[in-house]
RNA sequence: GGCUCGAUAGCUCAGUCGGUAGAGCAAAGGACUGAAAAUCCUUGUGUCGGCGGUUCGAUUCCGUCUCGAGCCA
């Protein structure tokens, strides 16, 4: 089984650049595991590395779609091993580096993720009886297909009452069919690396990051996408972009679309951790900054002890 | 200097005809197997400005002090 390092953490906690100085001490790729940076032209947003911090090393999983096409966990899933395969056998270690839970989840654990391609007529056909009906009906149907996961989504959360039925519909399974082949066992000899720091500080270094986004000219690449017919597309869900389009349509004022921004993105950094936590076994690190140049090399001498080269 | 109003949760405020308090926002915690930066669930946060008095009992009534806003000089 061949190595992988993972790097995960929340927004603004200074994962890429250490991905970058561990990169840059063994012989490394990296693929990217975040589900916004994968879309062209969303750079300042999506606080994507940019060609200067990249130093030369290869990246992956990033600038692969164009704004206004989908992208699935599934699909992450399936490019992930291509690469990570494609890194090894060129005797190169792959550094998997994002903020994204499911998305590399599913790629460490070997989330099994049915084989055929989703019907959007029957989610549409869907969403719609949830809007005519009710979540109560649709629950109640759930109830009698699958009582075992019905019990464990809220009749409130519209979206995984959909894609339960949704999956049983399109093709007869229930999700607990599903459940039921996954094995939990880890697909690859990875050394996970999570980085985590002090709340107030994390949170004042998220509220600094959206000034420096909007220095930058986040106004203007939000802009870009404006009046395209962007509108209600995956891309245009990521923060950053969905706060500040009402102003363009002069349905808000900047400075509330920016507190508004700032908050999106605390509380979004408070989920990743949530589900880093629960979710996956980890190695923490605390990235504060008094000892962060020492963390990181603590970090890199683990990582040469995983890999066998100290 | 005088008068009036205010001081209650991190913030904005409500309230208790005297029995130690509650909304919104912020925040915290959690769920998650093909939209996941999505979607959904749960939960408080308090010396009720300080000190005295009346009272069985004061955040509430009275006095006084401090701070803030306004008006008059």
């Amino acid at each position: 089984m061949d190595k992988v390092i993972v790097i995960v953490g929340p927004t603004a906690v200074g994962k890429t650049e250490l991905s970058i100085k561990i990169a840059q001490t063994i012989p490394a790729e990296i693929i990217s595991g975040d589900s916004m940076q994968i879309y062209r032209g969303m750079d300042i947003g999506t606080g994507k590395v940019t060609k200067h911090e990249k130093k030369g090393i290869p990246h992956y999983m990033i600038d692969i779609k164009d704004v206004g096409e989908s992208f699935s966990a599934a699909d992450f899933k399936a490019l992930t091993e291509e690469y990570i395969s494609d890194i090894q056998s060129r005797g190169k270690v792959p550094i998997i580096v994002g903020g994204t839970g499911l998305y590399i989840e599913s790629v460490l654990y070997d989330f099994k993720f049915t084989n055929l391609k989703r019907d959007p007529e029957v989610t549409t056909a869907l969403e719609k009886r949830l809007k005519n009906e009710g979540n109560d009906v649709l629950y109640k149907e759930l109830m009698e297909i699958d009582e075992l996961y019905a019990k464990k989504v809220h009749p409130n959360n519209a979206k995984r009452l959909i894609r339960a039925l949704e999956i049983y519909l399109t093709n007869g399974l229930t999700m607990s069919d599903i459940e039921r082949k996954q094995t939990k066992e880890p697909k690859y000899d990875f050394l996970l690396i999570g980085l985590d720091m002090e709340r107030e500080t994390l949170y004042n270094r998220i509220n600094e990051r959206v000034d420096d986004m909007l220095k930058n000219g986040l106004f203007d690449e939000v802009t870009s996408f404006f009046n395209k017919q962007l509108e209600n597309t995956q891309a245009m869900q990521a923060i950053g972009y969905k706060e500040l389009m009402p102003v363009l349509k002069e349905e808000t004022t900047i400075e509330q679309a920016v507190e508004l921004l700032k908050r999106n993105s605390r509380r979004y950094a408070k989920k990743q951790l949530t589900y880093f936590k629960n979710k996956m076994d980890i190695n923490w690190y605390n990235m504060n900054l008094e000892n962060r140049n020492k963390t990181q090399q603590k970090i890199i001498q683990d990582c040469l002890y995983f890999l066998n080269l100290h």
